[in-house]
RNA sequence: GCCCGGGUGGCGGAACGGGUAGACGCGCUGGACUCAAAAUCCAGUUCUGGCAACGGAGUGCGGGUUCGAUUCCCGCCCCGGGUACCA
């Protein structure tokens, strides 16, 4: 008899779709469009994990939705295969890691063509390779070669900037560019050399080199963006962090501060997400104000939120790193200055962060002038305050910021009250409401908002400060040490960096011998022999030959892992474009990703870069929106199932569960696979598990040996990682994309327990039995009576509902409703089933096409049209009862419509009992009328 | 500390504008079919008292609004994630 094979069901629709290109995506440029977007996968080793499957699948769900509703769907998938793990495991093995990287693609591309995903692989993309990453390259020249005006609020060509100097300088200019770029004049301008007129350039160039401190990781040889370091360690590897100055390529993403915060606003992202984005561009409004330093020529500018608080001023402290500490300190605080710096410098910045219990700082013997009382401020250094933050020094106001008021309680510095009724002594008045300014000359009664902006006006007044907004965001290191990675498109002449012509990208990566970083720290490709720019030939050439001339040293650095995955989404809809880095009717027509589907873990990172890159190529025309992704939703974690046995110490003796308590027992993880639905374990399997568990015994609880479980990150270590191949192996395709789905709510972090995939299987098993009798596929042509067709547009409401609203998992239930609902009716109508396996096919795509194709279709039931449901056949599950006492409307109640009627009279009995109106009266009965109307008679 | 998200049976989880809490599935119990097993089907399964009919309690805790609260409001507790001397 033929059950339901999935098996050969799956390999067969699979070949059939890839054979003719059902899911080729059409490039009319007239059909309704509708792109889902998948985060593409870095290609690792260890193959799928369940996290991409989820988010994989719920993305294919959605497609194949939209494409039975009538919409022409872009759904595409590519590889981010530049990266780190590749080269780790070049440097080890000496492999090119092109050679592992295509191996892990062609694994990873047999994996996802098992589920039975509907992607458009026409339009296949890798960021490795050079027919994208000229584009990457060429992007990067883009950047290069613009600058951001800030009176337009866009980024500009770079000529017309050069033209704006030439004609009056950068006096009245507004741009975003380096601190500390002197002023000069048009003929300042026309008198600089070309070289310095290049390096004036570069400090307004969106992409630039500068002299950085960066975050430094000494175990892997390169250096990091902020987001890719957490807690101190590398985020990949957790190799240690320190803080180095090198000189770096760099993003200029701060000009975007602004519009990437406000950009938030109407993207139909996860709340969360945005929350995050907006708190790492960490705008503050608030004030820099100059203190001028007593018997010095020196002053000092800070930043603060709390203007209105200027009166509580008792003194000021600097960053130990700040560049006027050498020249204000007095000589008989030099020594204990100096001391306090180079501790400071030693320390590893998570250090520094993790004294806030005890207040640590120096006394610099200089005094500073209040801007208002012209008092004396006695001016201190501090760890607490950070170099790279603000301005890299604050007003000490310990009456209304807590680490100001522990500093001066610490070091006994003077507290004054600027809060009028707020008690102090115990702790800062940080809160901007409920109190009025004192002891505050001008600002006194004013509140703390009226005050902010009274100081700041007087500030501007007597030119002492400003009204200043704050970012947090801080410009993106774009260079890496590493050899895996897009090679800038880049020669030195004389130190400065100029393009090569746009015209001979790609520029591709160098064969060398060793991917290792060089012994001094270097790039790996300055173990390249041919890495120099024959500019007359415009090709690579040997190093030998530069002559500082026609040839000049390439740039060594490669671009970081996300300069690839910044902007793949455009390329996807014009793939194969040789001309262009997609072309214009391409992008017009399918503009944006209308959704997006992927992990939480890039919400600092891939998220924020691919919407500045964006961002830029909108500004500069060759986007046709400035936002990419209209909807966001990230997938959750999948966790692992744990097992354990418990050991008795010092034994090869295992006491099942319920019973360890009585002895003295170490907990082991053992394989979840050797564990069956009820907890208990397979002795035998144990037993063969491992060799040194070859004669293990057992002590046993009810004949049964027990194990306890833990919900816990899948890792091999732990003996709980699942893979999607195994269980496709075991159940199908169709089984495993319906229990993802099944688990919970898409969003939302899950355990995955291998014991539940049953109840699914059992699902398509006893729906395979609707459509064959004896094993035969049959079906009846009778007309379906009501019941029957009240089933199936329940489901199609349901699932419908479901797949709109992300809630998936209710989708299956509903599927699984109707097919139990239907097999106890014995039902074999063609007119039922035949809607019902296309409402399945977004889950169960292999199935639903194979039980399409027995009843006759001749062709893919891919773009076959969802089933529509009719309202007025459905019975509304409630239903808004007007309670009348003795005929009069007292309220209504909502019942389900198939509530019974005793259970109705029981409610309206029970509301009655607590009710004012009647309190106390029995009713003599209880009358439903049959227009819906309950009536109380007393 | 701050900002999010979440607490519902033995377990994963349902409950679309307040209206039969626990859908669906796992697990468990019993039964049918089998010499037996597998597979399949049927019934039961929140806790608690009771042979039962039928009671009592119940959506983290404490209050509030309401005829009625998992759902709305106030105050807490716990778990998960993000972030941090950001001035």
């Amino acid at each position: 008899m033929a059950g339901y094979d999935a098996g050969a069901i799956e390999e067969k629709w699979q070949a059939y779709w890839s054979e003719n290109k059902i899911f080729s995506a059409k490039d009319d440029g007239k059909s309704p469009k509708f792109y889902v977007l998948d985060m593409f996968a870095y290609p690792s080793g260890a193959g799928l994990h369940m996290g991409h499957t989820l988010g994989y699948a719920a993305s294919d769900i959605y497609a194949r939705y939209m494409r039975h509703r009538g919409y022409n769907v872009l759904h595409p998938m590519g590889y981010d295969s530049f990266g780190l793990p590749a080269e780790q495991y070049a440097i080890q093995t000496g492999q090119h890691p092109a050679v592992t990287t295509d191996r892990n693609i062609k694994r990873y591309r047999a994996q996802l063509d098992r589920l039975g995903f509907s992607f458009d692989w026409s339009r296949e993309i890798r960021t490795s390779s050079p027919s994208y990453y000229r584009w990457t390259q060429w992007i990067f020249m883009q950047l290069f070669n613009s600058w951001y005006n800030v009176a337009a609020d866009r980024a500009e060509p770079i000529e017309g900037l050069i033209q704006r100097f030439e004609a009056g300088g950068n006096r009245a200019l507004k741009a975003a560019c380096d601190e500390g770029v002197p002023p000069f004049s048009a003929l300042d301008w026309q008198a600089f050399s070309e070289a310095e007129k290049q390096a004036l350039l570069l400090k307004y160039r969106l992409a630039y080199r500068v002299q950085t401190e960066v975050n430094w990781c000494p175990g892997l040889g390169t250096v990091l963006a902020h987001d890719e370091v957490v807690n101190g360690v590398s985020a990949r590897g957790g190799f240690p962090v320190i803080r180095k100055e090198m000189m770096q390529w760099n993003l200029r993403i701060t000009a975007y501060a602004q519009r990437l915060l406000d950009g938030l606003e109407n993207l139909d992202w996860p709340e969360p997400i945005k929350d995050m984005q907006a708190h790492w561009i960490g705008r503050s409004e608030g004030a820099r104000i100059r203190f001028d330093v007593l018997d010095s020529q020196d002053v000092i500018e800070v930043f603060t939120t709390r203007p209105d608080t200027i009166f509580g001023t008792t003194f000021l402290v600097l960053a130990p790193e700040h560049e006027v500490v050498v020249s204000i300190t007095s000589p008989e605080y030099a020594e204990a200055v100096q001391v306090y710096r180079s501790r400071s410098a030693q320390r590893r910045v998570p250090d520094r962060t993790a004294v806030v219990k005890t207040p640590s700082g120096q006394f610099t013997g200089a005094y500073a002038a209040h801007p208002f009382t012209r008092a004396r401020i006695p001016i201190w250094i501090g760890d607490y305050v950070l170099a790279n933050c603000g301005a890299a020094a604050v007003m000490g106001v310990p009456c209304g910021d807590q680490r100001d008021w522990a500093f001066a309680a610490h070091f006994e510095l003077p507290i004054k009250n600027v809060f009028a009724a707020v008690d102090i002594s115990k702790g800062a008045h940080s809160d901007r409401e409920g109190t009025r300014m004192a002891n505050s000359e001008f600002l006194n009664g004013l509140t703390p908002g009226e005050a902010a902006r009274r100081v700041v006006a007087e500030l501007k007044r007597l030119q002492l400060g400003s009204g200043r907004v704050n970012f947090r965001l801080r410009d993106a290191v774009f260079s890496r040490q590493r050899y895996w990675g897009e090679p800038f498109p880049v020669y030195y002449k004389g130190g400065l960096p100029q393009l090569i012509d746009e015209a001979h990208l790609p520029l591709a990566l160098p064969e060398v011998d060793a991917y290792a970083p060089t012994e001094t720290d270097g790039s790996p490709l300055e173990r390249a022999e041919a890495w120099a720019w024959d500019t007359q030939r415009n090709k690579v050439v040997s190093n030998d030959l530069i002559d500082g001339k026609t040839v000049f040293p390439l740039e060594r650095d490669t671009m970081p892992g996300w300069a690839g995955s910044s902007w793949y989404f455009n390329r996807y809809v014009d793939a194969r474009n040789e001309g262009e880095w997609a072309g214009r009717a391409a992008l017009n027509y399918w503009r944006d990703v209308d959704l997006y589907i992927g992990g939480r873990e890039h919400a600092t990172g891939h998220l924020l870069y691919s919407r500045f890159w964006q961002k830029f190529l909108f500004d500069r025309g060759w986007a046709p929106v400035s936002e990419y992704a209209k909807k966001l939703v990230n997938q959750g974690m999948v966790w692992g199932t744990s097992a354990f046995v418990f050991r008795v110490v010092d034994s090869c003796t295992f006491v099942s569960k319920n019973l360890a308590d009585a002895y003295e027992t170490t907990p082991l993880h053992v394989d979840v696979s050797l564990v069956n639905a009820s907890q208990e374990l397979d002795l035998e399997g144990f037993r063969k598990w491992r060799p040194e568990y070859a004669d293990a015994e057992f002590i046993l609880e009810n004949g049964k040996y027990i194990t306890a479980r833990a919900v816990e990150k899948m890792s091999k270590s732990k003996y709980n990682v699942v893979s999607p191949d195994d269980i496709i192996e075991r159940y199908g395709a169709d089984t495993l994309r319906l229990y993802v789905m099944f688990l919970g709510p898409l969003t939302q972090s899950k355990p995955w327990d291998t014991k539940g995939i049953t109840g699914v299987h059992n699902f398509l098993k006893k729906l395979w039995r609707l459509y064959h009798h004896g094993g035969a596929f049959g079906l009846s042509t009778e007309v379906a009576d009501e019941v029957e067709l009240k089933i199936l547009h329940r489901a199609a409401q349901k699932v419908g509902y479901a797949i709109e609203h992300f809630t998936f998992n209710t989708g299956v239930s509903a599927l699984m409703i109707a097919v139990n609902e239907l097999q106890a009716l014995r039902c074999d109508k063609r007119e039922i089933l035949e809607p019902l396996s296309i409402l399945l096919s977004p889950y169960a795509p292999h199935i639903a096409e194979e039980l399409c194709r027995k009843m006759g279709h001749s062709e893919s039931i891919a773009h076959a049209e969802f089933p529509r449901f009719d309202p007025a056949l459905l019975v509304p599950d409630s239903h808004e009862y007007p309670i009348l006492f003795n005929g009069k409307l007292r309220f209504k109640m909502t019942f389900a419509a198939d509530t019974p009627q005793r259970d109705m009279e029981a409610a309206v009995l029970r509301a009655e009992k607590t009710s004012r109106y009647l309190a106390g009266k029995a009713p003599k009965k209880i009358i439903v009328v049959p227009e819906k109307i309950i009536n109380v008679v007393y």
